[in-house]
DNA sequence: AATTCGGGGAT
DNA sequence: ATCCCAGAATT
């Protein structure tokens, strides 16, 4: 059969319109490539159009701050591809003279450029002939040639790469692997794919088997572990202190309110009593009082956080404890940092008046 | 080779 | 609840 030429076919039938197919500019393909990743079209698609009239260029990327790319990127997630996104735009700008690499091998050296997005750059803009294996791929592979090599082994990953490759359209690779992956996202879905319509049914081994359901096979994922976030709320004439994540974790370069993480959850009496609440706090402040009685439960794809907020209203705003320092700002200004989904929320609920 | 990075939509 | 999304970097 001529996979390729059924694709193509199919693509140019029902392939949907997005602001990123209009261009074949490296500068647009690379920001929505990177935006994409682990994320849906429909959930990415309005952080692209923000991104692109914020900074038309990647001059305008690189002499952005990273807290305003940041905050641009706020709640899309996978905050290392923003940060990553904005070294590379000052890379690109300063040591490149504003030109992207326009071969496989020199876009993966860039950061946060893999495997994938490296040979969906060089074949979208510069018609390369690589193929990229993103999840939709190993879908629409495993069931049409019936390959139930687990998609995240070793294995499994070399096995389908070098089956992409050997199907890749060398004449038009930017046509086909937007095409195998548009068909992936709309007709060979995970679940309920449109088997009856399809233009491989006939030689698709995963429908010809019965066995549409149990591929792509996939090793199983890691467990969550719960984690117990007590966030100070700490006012004072219309102020507050907030703290930027530091380190290696969740949100890095994020801000937040100063945190407490407890091994479990911790009562209200419980609470005023604890070590770290008296070194922030000291003897500053009259009540407690606790924002939600029930624990926020935040989760993430790893990990499970179990939230109480605690809001305080104190005589001195504390600047620092041993290793954290805050920043002091007016309470209403918290809209303009980046913070996770988990802290807009807050805010959002959180009637802030006097 | 396994783990760590977010958030939301579909089922 | 569970799975998965135009994956990459780190351990």
């Amino acid at each position: 059969m001529n996979f390729c030429k059924l694709l193509i076919e199919w693509y140019l039938l029902n392939q949907r319109e997005l602001p990123w197919r209009v261009t074949k500019n490296p500068y647009n393909i690379w920001i929505s490539e990177i935006m994409l990743q682990q994320t849906r079209v429909a959930q990415g698609l309005p952080y692209y159009l923000k991104f692109v009239e914020a900074f038309p260029t990647v001059f305008d990327l690189a002499k952005a701050s990273e807290e305003k790319v940041l905050k641009l990127w706020q709640g899309l997630g996978y905050y290392s591809r923003a940060r990553n996104l904005h070294f590379t735009a000052k890379h690109v700008a300063q040591e490149l003279n504003g030109e992207f690499p326009n071969t496989y091998k020199e876009l993966k050296k860039l950061k946060g450029v893999g495997d994938y997005t490296a040979s969906a750059i060089a074949s979208i803009c510069f018609k390369e002939p690589v193929a990229v294996v993103d999840g939709n791929v190993y879908r629409v592979l495993s069931r049409v040639f019936g390959i139930d090599t687990p998609i995240n082994s070793t294995e499994g990953i070399k096995e389908f790469k070098i089956l992409a490759e050997k199907l890749l359209d060398k004449s038009q690779p930017d046509l086909y692997n937007q095409a195998i992956m548009e068909f992936g996202a709309l007709h060979c879905k995970p679940k309920s794919p449109y088997c009856i319509t399809c233009p491989f049914q006939l030689e698709c081994q995963a429908f010809q088997q019965g066995k549409i359901n149990e591929l792509p096979v996939k090793l199983k994922k890691t467990k969550v572990l719960t984690k117990y976030f007590n966030y100070l709320v700490i006012l004072k004439e219309g102020k507050t202190v907030i703290q930027q994540r530091k380190g290696n974790g969740i949100w890095k370069n994020l801000y937040q309110f100063p945190l407490l993480e407890t091994p479990k959850e911790v009562s209200e009496k419980e609470f005023e009593e604890l070590p770290e609440v008296r070194e922030l706090l000291g003897d500053n402040f009259k009540k407690i009082n606790l924002f939600n009685k029930k624990p926020i439960k935040h989760v993430l794809s790893h990990r499970k956080l179990m939230v109480k907020f605690w809001v305080v209203t104190v005589n001195e705003l504390p600047q620092a404890v041993s290793t954290k320092t805050f920043k002091v700002i007016a309470y209403p200004d918290i809209t303009l940092y980046p913070v996770p989904v988990l802290i807009e929320n807050f805010i959002e609920n959180f009637n802030f008046t006097k």
